[in-house]
DNA sequence: TATGAATGAGGATTCATTCAT
DNA sequence: GATGAATGAATCCTCATTCAT
């Protein structure tokens, strides 16, 4: 067991480690050896844990992208109609915009790979999927209930990530200018506008 | 002058055999060995014309996205009202999506490096304000004719954008499974609705 | 004492792993984690029983070529005279070769460090004299009972080993072309041929 | 001109200093930049004219097996009759074996290496065949002249290449003890008292 | 005995950049 | 303008060896 333990919270620094450094630095501006220097260790330990520095990476964005729904889908739930559950769930995304932009910068680094790597490709595939099937579900629990209809949802989560993303986007990188508040105030407005005026 | 004239040329070669293989194999995957490869030059002739390989990026990114409104301003400007100009405008964007990927594929190069290239990030400040500016100038243009007060423009520039990038980027990650054409409808159709019913 | 039993199975386990490894993947070409994987044991293990990979080596270079007569003596002994003792040994050198190929790669592969390994030049030097000393045994007993005289047998031990030897390892070079026993039946007839015609 | 001179002379440089620390320093012991040292020139001269360190030495291998006829071809086709044309030959290859050691050491570096390496092992595979086939073309002459017959001939290329290379080895093994002259002596004796007493 | 985490030197290779021609 | 030979620092990765447990 110790053994396991110390696996995990040693594969845990690296992937931290890493993740610092592509948040610093950027995908392709650190070696394995400032990841060594980080910790404090050698650069052998971290190819005793894992393969090669793409198997890190891409371990990196695992770690970053898995189960992506779990951080809104407490306070969305409790929420009583339709309307609230949406407005809440725009609510939540905009509060990862605000405060964790880290998200946002790794993910922006991963994006520029997915051209040219399978592997990232492959898990961002599955951590977009995953974003738009929760609204989906919002979706489907409207038309349940006989507030929407088929043809109103179509799309709906497919604008609202690539909303929320673009705004995301547009704020890393000019943070100074782009005022991030009237931007999310709009896109919560003209959405709920559009559900409220059906 | 002669010189001048082959100058422009060599340096347009250049920029664009950069920009073919950002495309192709990514920012960070080629070699100023592969631009001159590209162009059966050398390598010493592309330092001839750029200082450094950053200095030749930089010149890539800023003739990738210099003017981006030139492409929409013809046809919007023969819209006849406010709600066609906008329509059209968004036609427009989409269009660009459609047809022109690779304009987004290159942004999605530069923008993982925007955190760490003053010099990317500068352009791309500026590229975002440009294109964010020409919404702003349709919208004001639905003030002057009383058709939107001022709230209702606030933050729309920041919107469309974002969701026209945002649609863009989840195509380029999943082409096969995201219905393109589905996102920009509702795109479409979430903002119109916005301007129609206000 | 069972420790000493352990160790010699432990030992044993190892050498052979090596030797195995040697063969199949040749001599510069495997590590340490290679042979404790072969075994599912710990590098770490290997280290308890053998000082460095060179003293691993070394051991079973040893291990390999050690009382090489073994193989042959049994059956010569028993034949009635010289002709025959001659004859049957030519016949075990060439058993050997069709059948413990694995032998000749160990050795090719050794061989290749002889010039810079003096460990390996002296476990070799010894080989080599003591297969050339087993014909010369034989020999003797030809000068003993009259058959042939000192200078017959001057040289002969040095060429029997050398063509046997560059049989074995045209053979490993070109297995599906050179025809092994053509070379084999010349080689007998030829040496034959040199002893019946004095 | 010029430029193609001087890539022969560079690629002639390295390809001779990889011989020598292959001579001296064995086939696995030596790196890159033991052969820019030798050279005094940089590491990344070394891949500017090679693509990595197995294609340099397997155009070490190449040069230095190209041609192996050329050297015994001249004195031998000048003997007037069969005993004659073999007696040179066996003689030119114990002056390869007396004077040409460093040839023998290479080809041990590399058939250490057969095994494992596709290149290496099609290279000597057509080595060995030039070596035997210009035997071939002297039994063959013997066979037009009405002296050794057709069974005589069969595997007799194999033999002497084979017994050659075993002596060299077994020398290159033991150059204090082992006696060249002894060997070589009784080589030739065995073979030509082969042929004259058919 | 046995493990395997940890080290760090060493190796092959790449690549932006320079410069003599 | 144009070439490409030359540099050498930097990078990823391997591996023999050690040692605490």
């Amino acid at each position: 067991m110790a053994k396991n333990i110390l696996e995990e919270i040693r594969k845990d620094q690296i992937i931290n480690a890493t993740r610092k450094l592509i948040i610093d630095k950027g995908y392709g501006n650190f070696s394995m050896k400032d990841i060594a220097a980080e910790l404090d260790m050698s650069t052998g330990l971290i190819y005793h844990y894992f393969q090669s520095k793409d198997d890190l990476t891409v371990q990196v964005l695992k770690q970053s992208f898995r189960e992506p729904r779990q951080r809104y889908i407490d306070t969305t739930e409790a929420m009583p109609n339709f309307r609230d559950k949406i407005s809440n769930y725009i609510d939540n995304m905009h509060d990862v915009i605000r405060n964790n932009q880290e998200g946002y910068v790794v993910l922006l680094n991963y994006l520029g790979q997915v051209l040219y790597a399978q592997d990232v490709d492959r898990i961002l595939i599955k951590f977009f999927k995953n974003l738009r099937s929760f609204v989906d579900q919002l979706l489907e629990y409207g038309r349940e209930q006989g507030i929407i209809d088929k043809q109103t949802g179509e799309g709906m989560a497919e604008l609202l990530v690539a909303a929320s993303m673009g705004i995301a986007f547009q704020h890393i990188v000019d943070p100074e200018e782009f005022v991030l508040e009237k931007a999310l105030a709009k896109h919560k407005e003209v959405i709920l506008h559009y559900f409220d005026n059906l």
